[in-house]
DNA sequence: CTTTTTTCTTACCATACATCAAGGTGTCCA
DNA sequence: TGGACACCTTGATGTATGGTAAGAAAAAAG
């Protein structure tokens, strides 16, 4: 199932069913079950993936054993640790599976020769870094910044649609909380009378 | 003064000295006084500065009035906005002069011009990116998983020269804490003999 | 369905860090 | 050269968030 991703391609990359069909080749897809650990840590990351269906998490994991969400990626978004692939370095995190994921595996191989055959392409990959490094530095700005309270807001305002798919100690994770202080800081917001949804 | 500039873009991006001198027309270079604000907040950011002697930050301020620093550059390094200039959106950030700070403006026409001439500059681009977003990972990581301690201990080690120059507490606001915190951190690295240097 | 496991909530207490306020040290420059 | 100003430190106290533990609720498994 390729379809998102060729859809995806044509709106955003201006990638032609012909220039898919070309590019085709060299795609496969994959499905992990749910809970299915797809890139460990000192892994060289091969890949980047597309999900076609399903959710995806990256996360590091500290000395204390603890887990701490980097990325969530849902349908028509990339997961991958960049990094690793582009420098062909160990990678410094976990990526898994938190529903059962349907992706579109894309190697260096893809990405050369969609570059090569489309300059569209190669400029709407180097949009995906300025808008990785967007996010990237708002998250950072935030986490200096905001108080769980509105860290936790901004989340489910960035990202409705997580809200309810994950689990909420993940979206603390996410946040740099504990469970416990989000479950806390929802009971007080619900005080607020504040209905998500 | 573009001297640094210039050797940097021959190291790192593989751009010739005639390539340079042909590039050199749509550059231009200027001092700004310690203090001076570089960028403010909501204006476009129409560049990108190199840093040939000196030292800038860029910084947002909350609600509260308080500084929250999201990036240093001295001596060979860029500052910019970059996704206000690349998304020619008001920028999100102030950028100002740490010291008194001499810089190449860097415009998208040259980045244009140095792309079309030389595939290494692009690739070397791409670098820059790459790099800038893996370090944005690594800070992020560090603010959700590390304590104020580990997380100075942290910035010592990757960048010890601008723990002699720039002012405490403006790691301090680098770091997410406040200056007072930050003395008391260093007080008890003292205690356990810790010794910077 | 019933059982088992995971997730969420709540209460109590602990702690890291913030805030406020004051005093000390250095640096600049009039 | 002396005082204004920026920076750093320290102490007393406050607060947001963490840790632990237990039970409730929900979801997954059998």
């Amino acid at each position: 199932m390729i379809q998102k991703f060729q859809t995806y391609l044509k709106e955003k990359a201006g990638i032609t069913d012909e220039q898919f069909y070309l590019l085709a080749e060299v795609l496969s897809t994959k499905t992990f079950p749910k809970g299915q650990l797809i890139l460990n840590k000192g892994e060289v990351c091969k890949h980047s993936f597309f999900v076609e269906q399903g959710l995806l998490r990256s996360y590091t994991i500290d000395e204390g054993g603890k887990e701490h969400i980097i990325q969530f990626a849902s349908e028509g978004w990339f997961m991958s640790d960049r990094s690793s692939a582009y420098f062909n370095q160990p990678s410094d995190f976990f990526i898994d599976a938190v529903e059962e994921t349907n992706v579109v595996l894309i190697d260096q191989d893809f990405i050369k020769r969609a570059s090569t055959m489309s300059l569209s392409f190669l400029q709407f990959n180097e949009k995906l870094l300025q808008n990785h490094i967007r996010q990237l530095q708002k998250r950072v700005n935030f986490l200096l910044a905001a108080s769980a309270e509105s860290r936790y807001l901004n989340f489910i305002q960035l990202y409705p649609d997580m809200t309810l798919r994950v689990p909420q100690w993940m979206i603390a994770s996410y946040l740099g909380i504990t469970p416990e202080s989000l479950s806390r800081v929802r009971k007080e917001l619900a005080k607020k009378n504040f209905t998500p949804r």
